[in-house]
RNA sequence: GCCCCCAUCGUCUAGGGGACUAGGACGUGGCCCUUUCAAGGCCAAAACCGGGGUUCGAAUCCCCGUGGGGGCACCA
């Protein structure tokens, strides 16, 4: 390992999926890593017995992948720092906690779990154990008494650190409670194992959401009884909805993987969540990964929380589908397809559609009337914009079955040519001409491609159906 | 209750004493392009939370207020 080499990590609980915000801490981390040419590590927390579900380790490997955030080390990546399970690391922090108890930074203390829950208030009040001799303790334990380990807060004076996001902060040690370190369980808690992994992975920087601000000076005061050194500390602002109020899976708001089934492309929530507290300093909004990795910097980070927006998550996923191949927008396209799609030629389809989707999941929707038109209203044929009416698209498509019937060349080009001379011989503005063929082809406002690119899709026999249906249609409705 | 943090268009943000008649983007409205809808191009409306200072000069620095958020577990 270089010296000096910058390592960060990222360390979820196995909650079942990812969280949003999560995403952005485990991004952030990665970015910094790759952009000083460190490693960036993944690391388990699952010391909470209560909260762990088995399965989710798989979910963590899973979405990082989706997201292309590729670590260095990990629970199956050994980079000698190992293990990265913190349930695989009890007897190390056990080792650690009896050496605090002899530096004097932690005491036992055998009060039971409700005497502490006395207050709604949270008080800060220093334990009784505190004052337990080496005697007391000695009894206790033989006596085979459980205790917990919790860590010594100094009575007076302040700690401060700094914060490369938020600055110095300053808070006074009387505002600071013994946390417990060691569960009885034998366990650690998050404040113990976070500070003696990062220690032992060599992390050099901590980054982590804001909400660990205030405990922060606790965690150097455990650094400072050590004697380790004190980590680079980078704290992230909270991401939350547009209405101010926090982005939770719970409340029903979308984790990482529930982006992916509404139709957002991984990069393209990777790129945008990267601005949600950041900003590259320039007007590029539109980045890849590794883009990101060439500009990102800790010092472009911003304190005030962020609120998520689905409207520009949208816009830039559209913008991503349209950077996107044709033959990888295809490909993705196919599973939203119906399957009676898949008689025409979908690549076609989806030139059409690459343009127009700003989300997967609208396609199905989108494409649906190829395989067959919708009741619609014959007030459809009226469109302002193309002066046509339902007289006057009764009028044309009677007038273009038999030529359409005639023609030879069936693609885009001839049908445009034919039907744009069609009108100009009759009198007709093309986009007149072209309103009812697109209509009684679609029975939809809206359509990815015009008339004759929905025509040269569906192929001359289906097209002369339709046309036919929407002519039926139109005696019925304007006579 | 105590402590900590934050505060520029509706939203994400640029700005770090004069270059600010405060810039960009999303969204919204309009126009152009046009074979529908998009995409693309152009234009418009839209913000420095309030009050005191400091300074020749404050969106930028300081203080107070207000508002919002976070923390105070044998959860992370």
């Amino acid at each position: 390992m270089k010296h000096n080499m910058v390592r960060t990590r990222f360390a979820p609980s196995p909650t079942g999926y990812m969280h949003i915000g999560n995403l952005r801490t485990a991004l952030y981390a990665y970015l910094t890593a790759r952009h000083y040419g460190g490693a960036f590590i993944l690391r388990i927390e699952d010391t909470d017995q209560e909260r762990n579900i088995p399965e989710s380790l798989a979910a963590i490997f899973k979405s990082l992948e989706m997201a292309g955030l590729a670590y260095d080390e990990g629970p199956d990546r050994d980079g000698g720092f190992g293990p990265y399970v913190q349930s695989q690391r009890l007897p190390i922090y056990k080792e650690y906690a009896e050496q605090l108890l002899t530096l004097g930074g932690a005491y036992r203390c055998f009060c039971r779990k409700e005497d502490h829950d006395l207050d709604g208030d949270a008080p800060i009040r220093r334990d009784p154990c505190r004052l337990l001799t080496d005697d007391d303790v000695k009894h206790k334990l033989d006596a085979g008494e459980s205790c917990v380990i919790r860590q010594r807060i100094p009575e007076g004076g302040s700690t401060t650190f700094d914060d490369h996001v938020y600055g110095k902060i300053t808070i006074e040690n009387a505002q600071l409670d013994d946390q417990v370190l060691l569960k009885s369980d034998g366990f650690p808690t998050y404040n113990f194992a976070n500070v003696v992994d990062d220690h032992l992975m060599a992390i050099t920087h901590v980054m982590r959401g804001q909400e660990y601000l205030s405990s922060t000076p606790k965690y150097n005061l455990l650094y400072e009884s050590f004697g380790w050194p004190i980590p680079e500390y980078v704290h992230l602002p909270l991401i939350i909805k547009s209405d101010g109020s926090k982005f939770s899976k719970r409340l029903g708001d979308p984790s990482f993987e529930d982006l992916v089934a509404m139709g957002y492309l991984p990069q393209a929530i990777v790129n945008y969540i990267a601005l949600l507290g950041w900003s590259p300093g320039d007007d590029r909004e539109f980045f890849t990964l590794s883009e990101l990795e060439a500009v990102f910097s800790i010092d472009r980070i911003n304190k005030s929380s962020a609120a998520f927006s689905f409207d520009k998550l949208t816009w830039i996923n559209g913008e991503h589908i349209r950077a996107l191949p044709l033959a990888t927008f295809h490909q993705l396209a196919l599973d939203y397809y119906p399957k009676a799609l898949l008689d025409y030629d979908t690549l076609k389809i989806s030139e059409l559609m690459q343009v127009r989707t700003e989300k997967l999941t609208d396609i199905s929707q989108m494409v649906a009337f190829f395989v067959a038109v919708p009741e619609y209203d014959v007030a459809m044929y009226h469109h302002e914009k193309s002066k046509c009416d339902p007289t006057i698209s009764l009028a044309i498509l009677t007038a273009v079955e038999p030529l359409l019937a005639e023609l030879e060349t069936w693609d885009n080009d001839s049908l445009f040519q034919a039907l744009k001379d069609f009108g100009k011989a009759n009198g007709y503005k093309t986009g007149t001409v072209m309103w009812p063929i697109r209509t009684a082809l679609s029975g939809v406002l809206a359509t990815p491609g015009g008339a004759t690119a929905l025509a040269e899709i569906m192929g001359k026999a289906e097209t002369l159906r339709r046309i036919r249906a929407g002519i039926e249609k139109l005696e019925r409705g304007t006579s």
